[in-house]
DNA sequence: CCCATTTTGTTGCCTAGGCAACTTTAATTG
DNA sequence: CAATTAAAGTTGCCTAGGCAACAAAATGGG
């Protein structure tokens, strides 16, 4: 207990929030480092943009953000930044003059297509070891903490 | 496939990277509420300094960051802050001057003991409806994670 | 012992992101 | 329909953090 003068409860270390924490940190790193073996200045939530646009396009930047987080102010930033990139274009929904519709771009398309042919190498990098049950079940558990904090 | 002209191999959703970004980003936010109703203003990165310094005081500042991502930078600045709100002081090593040891101060202390004694609780509602091995396997898969993303 | 290299910390500059205030437009409700 | 409330996005201000350049001190090899 080295210099304690009492016991804490927690060791950080051993605490699943540290785990997360620091492994979140490592793989965006690891993703900045794939996208510049790429050669394309691609960021992690950039691609989370590009991918999901590329499954469904035409989202609000409401719905291409997490309701949750309300990180609309940050969608705002992130997607103005991909739009003077020219990965994405922005139009006002005609029913809706609110809602600013995001619209990938062949570009951004091109981009996407170049970081997802890299996606299966880098995850076999980053789940070495691991079987593809343990995976399942860690994004099962983690799903199971993110249902906990959304509500209230 | 909407209007997918092609089939991208991954969709965001299912991947383990945005399961931790996203769990990553929700406990941030669930521990900036806790803090908030402790009436103390501590980051999530402030208390892991404080629960470190609580094991083991007087580290150097690269003792309290971390080697492999090498946020030596960060920590500079995350320690300054420590220091103006009188949780930490600062003194040089005798035997390097190069180094800066970190000593958590009473006041660091009470701070970090009143979180700490939230944490048992502020834990049950995050794993709530986990079991403890499901807990320690995402624990274990995270380290390993980890592991494959320090080397090289 | 001296010079090159390494280590430790700091600063500047940039992005991600949390929060609150604000604008514009839509929806609700009297 | 008018007035209020809600929703979508933007901006400002702050912290976290990634990266490169730098200063100061320690280390190691000639």
């Amino acid at each position: 207990m080295n210099t304690a003068t009492q016991q804490p409860a927690v060791r950080i270390d051993d605490a699943l929030a540290y785990r997360i924490y620091r492994s979140a940190r490592l793989l965006r790193g690891h993703f900045r480092e794939l996208a510049l073996n790429a050669g394309v200045e691609l960021s992690q939530e950039q691609w989370f943009v590009l991918n999901r646009l590329s499954h469904e396009d035409g989202l609000a930047q409401g719905q291409l953000g997490d309701a949750v987080l309300d990180d609309r102010p940050n969608m705002a930033r992130l997607i103005a930044a991909m739009e003077q990139r020219g990965w994405v274009t922005r139009s006002d929904d005609p029913s809706d003059a609110r809602k600013h519709l995001v619209f990938i771009t062949p570009e951004g398309r091109r981009v996407h297509d170049i970081f997802d042919a890299g996606v299966p190498q880098a995850r076999s990098r980053v789940l070495a070891g691991i079987s593809e049950e343990d995976a399942a079940k860690v994004a099962r558990v983690l799903s199971r903490i993110e249902f906990n904090l959304e509500k209230g």
